[in-house]
DNA sequence: GATAGATTCATACATACGTATGACTTTCCC
DNA sequence: GGGAAAGTCATACGTATGTATGAATCTATC
């Protein structure tokens, strides 16, 4: 009954550290995180994680108590830099479109370092009836950046009418579902090894994708 | 060693029937769908399925050889009228920009009758490496239909340039996740209990978004 | 360098799962 | 109406899981 449970978490590490020496803890999380991403909560074992991360069994009893109590840990160490990262982006000035642009490659950006993270996402938002903490965190604060910029540029005259919420959505899933989707697309589409159609740039696609939806007249400054 | 296996499958019954005295292969395939659709393949057992479906414990591997089976099956019964239902769509004539606005209400009309559906794509699409064969080949259908619609309004004029593929997924992803969030929104932004913000029809919203999104130059017809 | 706390380790336990088995019951056809 | 096929049922088996337990080992402080 003696965990560390408090404090710890210490060094950025946003990518998928857990190289050998770390503490046993932070190697747990990377561990987790790892597989977490690649099979849910549910498939990913406790004793895979531990012997990913090269520690007993009992490691993750011992200094999380439980298995969800790592999920969650893995969940915001996932999330919080997320969260940061769209607060600054959203912060920079410019007109609300620009803002709105520089999310969304924000987003991009970050997904590119943490590619786990779109399937963390996706599988929180479908899995669970109602997501855990940090996800629905997450959800909240970035849907609400994207509304509030929205009502902005409307107010403004940029963007066109409509529910900011749901605008906000269409925005915010573009970035999570194509990180997943378009590294699928040459196989999905039957092509045979990665041979792209035309030029697939998802960030690039998305942004234009997103003016165009939310703008209210003017051209795309292509 | 003596299944049914083959023919049955007789009856359209698109959305959640199993009601009682139905023939017990159905009434499992309607319990799988309910099951594997909220907590996913591995999240619901075959106790609870059978226990659902008001059958014995032995009936899945009676009926279906295996749990992966009667997945497969599920996963058929429901992705099926999805793929005849935007082919239909996607052949009426009219403009591409009109079609493809045609194919998005059919897919939400498709997930309205169909609540579980969405969920079940996201899963599949998150969950496992390759997704199973019905998703799969749902997916390419879906895509192809919606980038040959791209394609040719892109030579006809009437929409922007770009890759008609990612197009096509900022597209079909709208009906999918507007209709997993657009839900939780009102919970999700924290008013107490299903008061709207604003409006809150996302299939209006979708539409608009994705004529903004792919059209060339012309206004939306508001 | 002894000692107390922190950590690791091997193992045990209770449970839940998918599937197999064999007996029982219903259904249908001649 | 008798018998075979189809279907149902209770139960058993082997495995995998999360967690508990207590001994062993390491670490640091005096």
């Amino acid at each position: 009954m003696n965990q560390k449970q408090g404090s710890a978490r210490k060094g950025p590490m946003p990518t998928t550290g857990g190289s050998r020496n770390d503490p046993t803890a932070q190697r747990l999380v990377a561990a987790g995180r790892l597989l977490f991403a690649h099979k849910g909560f549910r498939g990913a074992t406790i004793r895979a994680i531990t012997k990913e991360a090269g520690a007993n069994l009992g490691a993750v009893t011992y200094h999380f108590a439980s298995k969800e109590a790592l999920y969650h840990a893995v969940l915001e160490q996932c999330l919080r830099p997320l969260r940061d990262r769209v607060t600054e982006a959203a912060a920079v000035p410019g007109p609300p479109l620009d803002r709105i642009e520089g999310v969304v490659r924000g987003f991009f950006a970050h997904l590119r370092e943490n590619p786990d993270m779109p399937r963390f996402m996706l599988r929180e938002m479908v899995e669970s009836a109602r997501p855990a903490a940090p996800v629905l965190a997450t959800v909240q604060h970035v849907l609400t950046t994207f509304s509030i910029l929205v009502r902005e540029g409307q107010n403004a005259g940029g963007i066109r009418p409509g529910n900011p919420y749901l605008m906000a959505v269409s925005v915010v899933f573009q970035p999570v579902h194509l990180s997943v989707v378009a590294p699928m697309l040459p196989h999905l589409l039957g092509h045979p090894q990665g041979k792209a159609p035309d030029a697939l740039d998802p960030e690039e696609h998305a942004v234009q994708f997103v003016r165009a939806g939310l703008g209210a007249g003017e051209e795309i400054t292509a």
